[in-house]
DNA sequence: GATCATAGTCGTCTGCCTGACGATAAGCAC
DNA sequence: GTGCTTATCGTCAGGCAGACGACTATGATC
């Protein structure tokens, strides 16, 4: 097949981001709200078009910075800088997902410690933190019992998707750490774990699990009383990103 | 941001291919000779171009029944039909990744049995399996002492990220399975591991692992003496498709 | 037909890890 | 000090995996 320009359909090629973060014991992902059609005032993932010059990655950094103000960790160098964990999802390109055209979107996960508050991006009209239960409730009753409208798009199943990830990786793999801010404690990492898996977890099991994995934890020397009772020892995240052998998650 | 179609830079979308399978106790990976620039004559992996009113998973199963003329399983029915099982792999976007336009490639893995022979398809002048530790080593020299090429664009990279999918998914699913025809021994489950992972494991302490998982595999009631040897129970996948607790692979 | 080689299948034993849970430590509020 | 909270250490039993012995049932070879 000889190169010739018109043998392929154009695509538009976006980016759509799943950014979850942990507050107040509950997973919540980020969400704007749609300024302008198709599904105008409804909820979205944050996302964007890749640039002509930028690589997939590059993106949805640049997209990640513009919504939340996070830079990302570089992979090699396990130093906590508050920055967010960024890795590529899925893709989605069901020729109908988008009305206007056809776009195929490059879904990635982002997983960031507790943020002061969303910054409202540039073309969002508004964002927020909103628990994962209730955007993936589609057309329940929020909290508040205001009725609950499904995300814009494909966004509710990318989220699915994102959260699944999120709850599977972090049984083999210490990115529970990337919830966490610098310095932390084990209970501050237990309650990150029983806030994605929505279990309760033993304190004595899971303090020993975390402080016996090589690697996984180093001690800072500092304690603190964060969270009342008696002061706990701060640790930063070790260099091991995998966990041999993995954190159980309870059935159900 | 009103829709503007001139706000977002135009792509190519693609799928390519990583297909394996494992035959003569090895890892293989289907690879296609290119018949024109760029890379002419290199090999690299199938693939083609999404068209307008097609899925992703669909281009992929499509090209996949072009090269190979598997079909693809359904995944709700887990009966053999000696289709593929077919998964999206990942993404890759490098706006340098093909030297004649700004090309996105979604990549798919596929898993299939062993395979009578490649069937050259309508626009790739050959195909072959290979070892994937061939195609994998670049620039070196192949069993036959000839030099090896590197595969074309960033193929290398995608089949190395495939066979990672792969030799990881096996430790926790019964995707194993995929690689074997519809009745299979215990026997040849085990060669399946031992190839995608390049480990010798113990024969006796895998079939108590693999027959004392529930639900992964399921006795048909015959026998074979295929491999020589005393004769062996036949078995069919079973229902089961996550492997609680895992199968181990061996540390190195 | 006896013997051997090959592969399959069943058991045993030991060590490690996990879940359940008791006990103690060290802060804070009153 | 009392009570409450959270952190941390220990103990014990059950389950599972690795190492490996033993036996079974074929085909190949003498």
């Amino acid at each position: 097949m000889p190169y010739d320009p018109s043998a392929f359909p154009p695509f538009a090629v976006t980016v759509d981001l799943v950014v979850l973060t942990v507050r107040r014991h509950s997973l919540c992902a980020l969400a704007v709200r749609r300024g302008e059609p198709p599904f105008q005032g409804r909820w979205a993932l944050p996302g964007g078009f890749v640039r002509a010059d930028e690589d997939l990655a590059q993106a949805a950094a640049r997209e990640l910075a513009e919504v939340t103000g996070l830079r990302v960790h570089d992979p090699f160098a396990p130093v906590q800088d508050n920055g967010a964990h960024l890795e590529q999802l899925a893709t989605y390109g069901d020729p109908k997902r988008d009305p206007r055209m056809r776009v195929v979107s490059v879904a990635h996960l982002a997983l960031a410690p507790d943020l002061p508050a969303p910054r409202a991006g540039s073309d969002a009209g508004d964002a927020r933190w909103a628990p994962v239960e209730e955007l993936l409730q589609q057309g329940g009753y929020g909290r508040d019992g205001e009725p609950v409208a499904p995300l814009a798009f494909d966004h509710t199943q990318i989220l699915a998707d994102g959260v699944e990830r999120a709850r599977s990786k972090i049984e083999y793999s210490s990115l529970a750490t990337a919830f966490c801010p610098p310095e932390f404690t084990v209970g501050e990492l237990r309650r990150v774990y029983e806030a994605v898996w929505s279990v309760a977890l033993d304190p004595r099991n899971f303090h020993r699990k975390v402080t016996g994995t090589p690697g996984f934890l180093v001690p800072t020397g500092g304690t603190t009383t964060r969270q009342g009772g008696r002061p706990a020892q701060l640790f930063r995240a070790g260099g091991a990103t995998l966990l041999n052998p993995p954190m159980l998650r309870p059935e159900v």
